[in-house]
RNA sequence: GGCCCGUUGGUGAAGUGGUUCAACACACAUGCCUUUCACGCAUGCAUUCAUGGGUUCAAAUCCCGUACGGGUCACCA
């Protein structure tokens, strides 16, 4: 009975040997320090904030050195797999604007000469794997049963010792090997585990992009690497497919960390040489007055679903996340306002060791910006298609009066530092409504300072009928509300007013905002002449009377 | 509990032994400008880098302890 022997009983079906899969999957032949990166996602559920964050880490690391990022579906774990989980993540990809190189496409299809590129469907490759471990006597069966592993950790935990699968506890390790063979003949349920050659006093130094030198005692836990399944866990999967599929640098969440002993014995086990890692810290949330995790589970704002919902931009979201991934992207952006985010070096240096709080704030600062800086149809075809979804009135008085919406939006728009009216999507109904004579209905208007009802009357019949004229240039437009002010009494010139409000009955402003609210119904609007300009004489009139009327 | 990591203002952070007044951005506050809002401009906002010790002529920067926070110890990834 040899060790072959009890891996061919495992493992009958499989033919191929590491050294096929090595000549199937060569070195890539990229340039000179073109990093590969990947994103590999389980299949349960939204792609949340913290795999978005490292998504466009890995994408941009790929695209600044030439290099390639695929995209591979880890579903081993078959009982977590949700409903369309990888067309989710594909279809929230594509919604970020991450494009890959390589990888699955959809549950059918993938694209890329070193798939497949879902996990499952890799189960063969990974068996060769463990069959080679297997026949080197470096790995196992174990018959254990979950109550067994139970009791052992429970002993561990009384006893103060170490817990796990490792030295004497690892019982199944020193099984005959017939009678394992007998075992699993007989039908006999098992997993295999890995004869850890490590040694829990030995310290193994792993460098680390994000985390600098990390030192670690070895491995010396007898993993699973194969489940009664038949796949691989995590780890194995790993071992295999970053080797095969030649990613150079494995980035992704620092819950990894205290992994690395397990991947780089792995490696070394088969004389690979290891990725370089790039542990990210967690997104933070702040509760009370302690951080936690940004959770799946508990925040809603971890989902990309809530900013869509706000009507946040897709580019929002990046341009926030960018400056969490890199410290100086933020600086950077700020100085190279009319660049892409391509031209932005990306560094790993830069990357913060400590885990960033998520500021909602923050974020829709920098959305508010964006939104300022794009053009008044781009606004348009954005809060459009939001609304379509969100919000049907909004969808049908945007596509009913198109041009119209345009010229709206493009108020104040292209001058060097824009207005900032929009923070998001789901916020342009509130300062845009007035405009639309389907919602200025059952309007309140607050004039603020003058709010006698005849006086206002007398400055708008004055107005309208004396003074405004459609054609006027701005100029002449607010020339004619000084003469009105005069007229009236009201100061034209805000610094006499200042010097001496008592020889007044209000100033120019008082005067501006009574027109500007009863057009508007609110005191906060942008420039003025424009909103009159677009309203048009007749909607002007229509709005004034019904004022009066009222 | 074991192992690993982190800790600079309300927030993101720059800064790794000696010129940084501890940058910059967000938020906040005040003032100016302005027909409102927004924009813009100006000013203010950590004498101090979790804390206690040590090394050094010199520390936010190096070392040790403490506290706090985070991660991990599955046939989950």
């Amino acid at each position: 009975m040899t060790h072959k022997d009890l891996a061919d009983l495992i493992f009958p079906h499989i033919t191929k040997t590491i050294e096929d899969y090595e000549k199937m999957y060569p070195e890539r032949n990229l340039p000179e320090g073109a990093i590969v990166t990947r994103f590999a996602p389980s299949p349960t559920g939204f792609v949340h904030m913290g795999s978005l964050l490292a998504s466009f880490i890995e994408r941009k690391a790929a695209k600044d050195t030439n290099g390639v990022f695929y995209l591979r579906i880890e579903d081993t774990d078959q009982k977590r797999e949700v409903e369309n989980g990888i067309e989710g993540i594909v279809t929230d990809l594509k919604n970020f604007k991450i494009d890959i190189d390589e990888g699955a496409l959809s549950r059918t299809e993938s694209i890329g000469n070193y798939g497949p590129y879902i996990q499952s469907e890799r189960k063969e490759i990974y068996q060769a794997f463990i069959k080679h471990l297997l026949e080197l006597g470096l790995a196992y069966p174990c018959f254990c049963t979950a109550e067994m592993l139970d009791e052992t950790r429970e002993m561990q935990e009384a006893t103060k010792a170490r817990i796990g699968y490792y030295g004497r506890y690892a019982v199944c390790r020193n099984i005959k090997l017939e009678d394992a063979y007998n075992r699993i003949k007989n039908g006999e349920k098992y997993i295999i585990r890995l004869k850890s050659p490590g040694d829990f006093e030995k310290k193994v130094v792993v460098q680390d992009a994000v985390k600098g030198k990390i030192e670690f005692p070895e491995n010396d836990l007898d993993i699973v690497i194969m489940k009664s399944d038949g796949l691989p866990t995590y780890h194995f999967a790993h071992l295999v497919d970053d080797h095969l599929m030649r990613t150079t640098h494995v980035i992704r969440g620092d819950e990894w960390v205290s992994s690395l002993p397990i991947h780089v014995q792995l490696f070394k086990m088969f004389g690979f040489n290891p990725p370089k890692y790039a542990h990210l810290s967690p997104i933070m949330k702040q509760e009370g007055d302690t951080k936690r995790k940004l959770s799946k589970r508990k925040d809603p704002e971890a989902a990309m679903s809530y900013y869509a919902k706000l009507g946040i931009p897709t580019e929002a979201v990046h341009l926030y996340l960018m400056t969490i991934a890199n410290t100086n992207f933020e600086q950077w952006y700020d100085q190279n306002k009319d660049k892409s985010i391509d031209d932005f070096k990306f560094d790993f240096k830069k990357i913060s060791s400590s885990g960033a709080l998520f500021d909602l704030e923050k974020l829709i600062n920098i959305s508010r910006n964006y939104i300022s800086y794009l053009k008044a149809e781009d606004v348009y075809d954005k809060v459009l298609s939001w609304a379509q979804v969100y919000d049907n009135e909004l969808s049908e008085l945007l596509s009913k009066y198109k041009e119209y919406t345009i010229s709206l939006f493009g108020i104040e728009r292209y001058q060097k530092k824009p207005r900032k009216d929009f923070e998001s999507w789901s916020t342009v109904k509130d300062n845009i409504w007035y405009m639309y004579d389907e919602l200025f209905t059952n309007v309140t208007y607050d004039f603020q300072k003058i709010t006698d009802k005849e006086e206002i009357k007398n400055i708008l019949d004055l107005y309208i009928n004396k003074y405004y004229n459609e054609l006027d240039e701005k100029d002449t437009w607010f020339n004619k509300i000084k003469e009105l002010c005069d007229e009236l009494g009201y100061a034209s010139n805000m610094k006499d007013y200042k010097e001496n409000p008592n020889n007044y009955k209000g100033n120019i402003a008082d005067v501006s905002t009574v027109i500007r609210v009863v057009l508007t119904s609110s005191s906060m609007t942008p420039d003025l002449y424009e909103l009159m300009k677009l309203l048009g004489i007749i909607r002007i009139k229509e709005r004034i009377n019904k004022f009066i009327e009222n």
